[in-house]
DNA sequence: ATTGATTTTATGCATATGCATCAACCTTGA
DNA sequence: TCAAGGTTGATGCATATGCATAAAATCAAT
């Protein structure tokens, strides 16, 4: 049996990867704590929200999916909430019997534009105001090699 | 009343911005993953270990909280947890009767060792092999502007 | 057409997390 | 000594997540 390579990384690639992991939990903890004090939802809803804004035909859930993070069942039971909210319309899919297409709702729209400015706040916060352009562009650089 | 500076960030910080939150989350699944398919705890009860390997007299709960990024509810069952499992010490604090003393236990030594050569490749896999040494130098300069 | 495999989605149950609150202890200052 | 306030930690309850599996529809191959 072949085992994947297993080669030790540098300490470098070490210290780089933990704060990697360190860095992107403060930041995202914090972001969702600013969300949260401003009476808003989770990150994740504005990405789904975000996601189907471009779509003017709406999305199956397994679409999101791939677009997405998220598990299969996570994403289920997210979509209900949202729905439930009222920022989605759900409605079969004609094609396939087995889904639903979901859509953005005005309500939809709006909690996106509500969010925006604040997430957008946040992001210069703990974020930007951090980093230059030619940082932010050399950190692009740098993710982009890896996987994900 | 005063409102935080709530700038529209760049472009290009929006984009890194975007691309640290997602190649984070993807990596972090990843290793989650491959631990768990090796019989191995999560990555947290690895960051509980270390912490209380290098101190010989143990740990208050409230001093782990301050080295980790976890709230005070959630370290307080993640340590029910690891001790249940036998991996933890607790014994009563002489100087204040609120608290316990962690310590690392043989067994929870013996986790780290089994647990450090399977994370060591999944960080190799997933993240190593994929940038140059002078790469996770950037990376880990660019991170450490950051807070956290 | 019919069967069998695959895809898509939902859900019961166990576990984990978030929030509010409580209990126990410590510290300070009269 | 005592009271008031702060710190440390645990916990009940609601919500969210993970895992396994079920249900329904589609697709492939005869």
């Amino acid at each position: 049996m072949t085992v994947k390579s297993a080669d030790a990384p540098s300490d470098t690639a070490v210290t780089a990867w933990a704060r990697l992991l360190r860095t992107s939990q403060t930041l995202l903890a914090k972001v969702e704590h600013g969300l949260k004090q401003e009476g808003l939802p989770p990150l994740v809803w504005y990405d789904v929200l975000l996601e189907l804004q471009g779509e003017k035909t709406g999305l199956r859930q397994f679409e999101l999916q791939e677009r997405m993070l998220l598990t299969q069942y996570n994403l289920s039971r997210l979509l209900d909430r949202i729905a439930a909210a009222g920022h989605l319309d759900r409605r079969p899919c004609p094609e396939d019997g087995r889904g639903q297409i979901y859509r953005i709702t005005p309500s939809g729209r709006a909690l996106l534009r509500k969010m925006w400015p604040v997430y957008r706040g946040l992001i210069s916060e703990h974020f930007a105001e951090h980093l230059s352009e030619s940082d932010c562009r050399s950190l692009a650089r740098l993710l982009s090699k890896l996987p994900g």
